[in-house]
RNA sequence: GCCGGGAUGGCGGAAUGGUAGACGCAAUAGACUCAAAAUCUAUCGGGCGCAAGCUCGUGAGAGUUCAAGUCUCUCUCCCGGCACCA
């Protein structure tokens, strides 16, 4: 009698394991048979707390897909490793006080021995650790390489900040407008970020989804991420000015209904166009307003828009020519697309919200076309236009509508009839008295524009286009006026309620157009698609199949705009992988020389602010054409000069710089200069090449003389110092993240390696001059986007990866890759952008890292809540196990419900799991030698039904239906005696499930000498799964009334329905002649009657 | 608003268009026990019925079909993602 001591047996065969190394990985050798499998799990985040129960879910599906594999005779590759950089683990050392780098290894451990006790198959002795410099050394060189090509490089963009972490965050680390990390309000801030092009790899990145094996919800959310749209670029000139307004369209069908154009308020343009605004104090308050408001209350009050006029600007429709007005508004994004739309009222939601909110045209270019279904227009009859009006007429008194019945078809309609030209409203009251007689009307309305219909008018034999517009009214009183006797011979009218106003009722092809006017409002935008009207040549075409051409004619362009931005790399942090790049000033001023010949060009009319280190900022804006001529010449805001300066003040020493322009300052006079001592401290004057003393110069010369020499005012520049970023040699990689006291962020934009002088200051690699270390971190995801490969081959010195090695297990990718829905717009985008990277420069030889992708879903605390310290629903997997055994747990998180789904934690439910292994373990006390004894035929059918069973479910992820065809065979088998070959069976499908009991079994029981996860997996026999009884439900008319039983596997349809036709239950049913019989072979006969 | 995914007993869930509720939990009754636990046996969607059986039932409503949890349309609610993306 065995009995289950789950403590001892997990321990004996965890340590068995272990010595034997069973699930040491060899690599592929040319030639093996064996074909390999690669199995991934997304590996965790080594944080103090440990893990919780939900935590191995998806580790206990791949270990159990991988020991799967192996035993059909796959190479598997299945290995563990740690992401262990990132502001989790830094804000955890900061808060207990501990170096992040103690606080991982600790909890690294922890992690480990967590995962061991759950027997899991890793292969240990291929883990990663995205900290360790051996490691990172190679996250360090594939940016390099990125850099080399052009994909890294600085940006000053403004970008996400948090308050709180004090770091930059890319879009993917936004919790809509909080940070995903500690729920902050993020802020925009202008800074330098390291930024890398995904968008780049965009369409790749899009395109190369569709041959995924993955979940289509993860693709549909990459998608939409990446969100692509297809549109065109048209240009705006603004009149009497050199500047243009590009503006991003998906409608360019709707360009003549553009009736002004908006830019966002950051968008430089606004500052550009300064000169020609004539109100620009309001702007500037409305800019200043915008700028207050958070990101949070732009977006929450969505409805509401605001905005200023450019008062003074007017820009030209490319292709009418008329001026249209612009508008500062924040309904505009600076971010996407040009930073500008055109705007279109009478067809964009939010340009109609604008346009009502503040008094603007709307011009209707796209109206609905409905074809009449009842009288589609016949092919090669002649057509003919015709505008029409239909009108609504309501009586006040009891609320019913004024309908026309046409005798010689049976139609209804409203009154009716065509125009030509006039008034709509009182051509529809013509109608109305003619139709009707009803003469006094009021409180008439036209109910939105006009819809396009085509049908075949057969009393005129030809195809009529109908423009009709919708018009309604109130009658007055019930006096009317005799009808002509045509009019009444051709139709009545009659009275009936608003509700009989159907589609079905009514034969107008409009109808549902009218109803939606009718019951929802004609005051909104028209969005679909229809048909153009107001557009010179495109009338009548439809919408959608002038896009090309319209661009082409306004002299655009097509355009593919991405939602997807760079990724923002830089972290103001101490927690991360140092970027392996120096910053050196005299390499920038190699590099810069040529332009600076253009600075001898500016005389002593010009003054410039030689901001010694860059630290000091002035107010700035950027200049108007005409200035920028005059002061810069061909020098833009932007550009790099090569600078001369004096260091200080009367003194000889003149040092080069390189410089950035970073904006301008203009003062009319010098006494307007001199008045802002600010800047002019740093002041110097270049007089043709010799420096001359300003103030000394203007005391001597006096004011008058000075402003003579200046006249068109003196301009004063802002710039700030240039480096140029070195890459560190890659024989000096790894560059190690230097040991310090103090690592909390300082705040400042700077991360706490800038405060570590001995660090900062090195040498250029290039000049070997003095330069400055980047002090910038990676971000968490940086390490987490290439570990895979790493597996492969961890211990390699000479590369990221051995290519031979990367051929045979990267064939065709990873193969299965398992982890939570929550990565699915960032490290799963960010690996793929990096995978592709790595195959354009050779390293890796697919172009895409992960074949196929399952998702877990998350276990739930028993309150049906996230398991968290704050709900104080965590379940650790050290109890559960210590109290019911590793196998219990895998088994009973299997059996849970779909692998994909969330379910809630239930250790009620677990028993149940445990049972089933106790039973499970009592078939050994049914083992006999003794074949009489077996029912032979009822035994190996039910075996081989599971084996079948587990097989393809393993395969397919169903691992909680497998768990319950395996319930079923213990408690069919459990009354019965068996072979030790039939348990040998069983014991091997459960052993991926529940390593440690099936192995004591195998090795005590069955007295084998090897462990049963390099046995050879069973196979099934079709021919023992088929049972030679066969059961029929016999239906009468779909209802179940009778089951019929047959000896004999298969059941003919004659033998079915002889049997069928007898039984009580059936003849009962049987009360009227058999229409028809169906016959499902050996499921099912439905006798119709 | 847009894009995904859901909704089946008291609960977790199962069902290539073919006998809805497999399997597990909980519950009830019984056996064993001085007793309890454990274990074993039986019952276990609602209504009617002594029973055979009938009838209603997969979020709501329509439809296709001999047959619908499953397919089509409309709607409600829940979960996830995106969101003034032009």
């Amino acid at each position: 009698m065995f009995t289950y001591n789950h403590k001892k047996v997990d321990k004996k065969w965890q340590s068995y394991w272990n010595k034997k190394k069973v699930y040491e990985t060899k690599d592929g050798k040319a030639g093996a048979t064996a074909k390999k499998c690669y199995i991934l799990d997304m590996f965790p985040y080594p944080s103090g707390d440990g893990l919780h129960v939900g935590h191995p879910k998806g580790y206990i599906a791949t270990d159990i897909f991988s020991r799967f594999k192996r035993m059909t005779g796959h190479n598997v590759l299945h290995p563990m490793g740690f992401d262990a950089f990132g502001l989790p683990a830094e804000n955890y050392a900061i808060k207990n006080k501990v170096n992040p780098e103690i606080a991982v290894k600790k909890n690294v451990k922890k992690f480990k021995d967590q995962l061991a006790i759950i027997g899991l198959d890793y292969d240990w002795s291929r883990t990663v650790n995205t900290t360790d410099p051996e490691y990172y050394r190679w996250t360090q060189w594939i940016f390099l390489q990125m850099f080399k090509k052009g994909l890294a490089f600085e940006s000053f963009e403004p970008i996400n900040w948090c308050p709180s972490c004090k770091t930059g965050l890319a879009n993917e680390d936004l919790d809509g407008t909080k940070c995903e990390r500690c729920g902050t309000e993020i802020e925009h801030k202008p800074m330098r970020q390291w930024v890398l092009e995904i968008t780049k790899y965009a369409d790749r990145l899009l395109y190369d989804l569709d041959d995924l094996n993955w979940p289509e919800s993860i693709k549909e959310l990459q998608r939409n991420w990446i969100g692509r749209s297809e549109g065109s670029e048209l240009t705006f000139k603004v009149q009497n000015s050199n500047e243009v307004i590009k503006v991003f369209t998906t409608r360019p069908d709707t360009l003549y209904g553009v009736t002004y154009v908006v830019v966002a308020p950051e968008n430089k343009l606004v500052q550009a166009l300064k000169p020609q605004i004539t109100n620009w104090k309001e702007i500037e308050k409305y800019l200043k307003t915008t700028k207050a408001k958070t990101e949070l209350e732009r977006t929450a009050d969505n409805k509401e828009k605001s905005g200023v006029e450019l008062k003074g600007v007017k820009v030209i429709h490319p292709i009418t020519g008329e001026t249209v007005p612009v508008f500062a508004a924040d309904y505009v994004l600076a971010g996407y697309g040009t930073g500008a739309v055109m705007a279109v009222p009478a067809h964009d939601d939010r340009d109609y919200a604008f346009a009502v909110k503040y008094n603007l045209p709307l011009k209707e270019v796209i109206i609905p076309e409905r074809i009449d279904k009842r009288n589609p227009p016949v092919a090669g009859k002649e057509k003919v236009e015709r505008q029409n009006v239909q009108v609504v007429v309501r009586n006040p008194k009891d609320g019913k509508i004024l309908y026309i019945k046409y005798k010689k078809f049976g139609w209804h309609s409203f009154p009716m009839g065509g125009i030509d030209g006039g008034e709509l409203l009182a051509a529809a009251a013509r109608e109305v008295m003619e139709e009707t007689g009803y003469k006094n009307l009021t409180n008439g309305k036209v109910l939105g524009g006009q819809v396009r219909a085509e049908y075949f008018a057969a009393h005129k034999d030809v195809n009529r286009v109908s423009y009709t517009n919708l018009v309604s009214f109130d009658l007055e009183n019930e006096e009317r006026v005799p009808v002509s006797e045509k009019e009444a011979a051709e139709a009545d009218y009659f009275w009936a309620d608003m509700k009989d106003m159907t589609c079905d009722f009514m034969c107008h092809a409009e109808m549902d157009v009218w109803l939606d006017r009718l019951n929802n409002g004609t005051e909104k935008a028209y969005c679909e698609d229809g048909v153009m009207v107001n557009s010179d040549k495109f009338n009548g075409r439809k919408n959608t199949e002038i896009m090309e051409e319209i661009t082409k004619l306004a002299g655009g362009k097509r355009k593919v705009t991405y939602r997807l931005k760079d990724w923002v790399f830089s972290r103001q942090r101490y927690w991360g992988e140092p970027i392996p790049l120096v910053h050196c000033e005299h390499c920038a001023q190699a590099k810069f020389t040529k332009e600076a010949k253009l600075t001898v060009n500016f005389y002593y009319k010009d003054v410039w602010t030689a901001l010694n280190n860059g630290t000091k900022t002035v107010e700035t804006r950027a200049l108007n054409p005409e200035e920028q001529n005059r002061y810069f010449g061909n020098v833009k805001v932007g550009d790099i000069l090569n600078f001369e300066y004096k260091k200080e003040k009367g003194g000889k020493t003149i040092e080069q710089k390189c410089v950035r322009v970073k904006g301008a300052k203009i003062y009319k006079t010098f006494a307007d200069l001199f008045a802002d001592k600010d800047t002019l401290s740093k002041l110097h004057i270049k007089k043709y090449s010799s420096v001359i003393d300003l103030e000394k110069s203007y005391s001597t010369f006096g004011d008058d003389y000075m402003n003579k020499i200046i006249k068109n005012g003196l301009v004063a520049w802002e710039i700030e110092p240039v480096t140029i970023p070195v890459p560190v040699p890659e024989k000096d990689l790894p560059l190690k993240l230097p040991k310090v006291k103090s690592y909390e962020p300082s705040g400042t934009g700077e991360s706490p390696l800038a405060k570590i002088d001995k660090w900062v200051n090195t040498k250029c690699p290039v000049c070997k001059g003095k330069a400055k270390r980047e002090t910038n971190t990676m971000p968490q995801w940086a390490g987490s986007s290439w570990y895979y490969l790493r597996y492969i081959d961890p211990k390699n010195k000479k590369a990221l990866i051995d290519s031979k090695k990367e051929k045979f297990w990267m064939k065709g990718g990873v193969d299965m890759y398992v982890g939570g829905t929550e990565h699915a717009t960032r490290h799963l985008i960010y690996a793929r952008f990096w995978h592709k990277f790595l195959f354009d420069i050779g390293v890796v030889s697919t172009k895409e890292p992960f074949a196929q992708l399952r998702n877990q879903g998350m276990i739930l605390g028993a309150d049906n809540r996230k398991m968290s310290k704050r709900w104080g629903n965590v379940v650790n997997p050290d109890d559960v196990v210590a109290n019911f055994g590793a196998d219990a747990l895998r088994v009973y998180e299997m059996f849970m419900g779909p692998f994909a789904m969330e379910a809630a934690w239930s250790t009620d439910n677990l028993i149940g799991s445990r049972r089933f292994l106790e039973r499970f373990a009592k078939l050994q006390d049914n083992v006999t030698k003794n074949k009489k004894e077996v029912k032979m035929d009822e035994v190996e059918m039910t075996i081989h039904r599971t084996v079948k069973k587990v097989t393809e479910d393993i395969a397919e992820f169903n691992f909680n239906t497998a768990v319950s065809s395996m319930m079923i065979a213990v408690n069919e088998l459990l009354d019965k005696k068996i072979l030790a070959e039939h348990l040998e069976m069983l014991v091997k499908v459960l052993a991926p499930f529940a390593p440690h009991l099936t192995e004591e079994i195998w090795q005590t029981t069955l007295k084998k000498k090897k462990t049963i996860h390099l046995e050879k997996w069973p196979t099934w026999d079709p021919k023992k799964i088929i049972s030679n009884k066969t059961k029929i439900a016999v239906q009468v008319n779909g209802k179940v009334r009778e089951t019929i039983e047959f000896n004999s596997a298969d059941v003919s349809e004659a033998d079915a329905k002889e049997k069928a036709i007898q039984a009580e239950n059936v003849k009962r049913w049987l009360v009227s002649p058999i229409k028809k019989i169906i016959y499902i072979k050996n499921k099912i006969l439905n006798i119709v009657i």
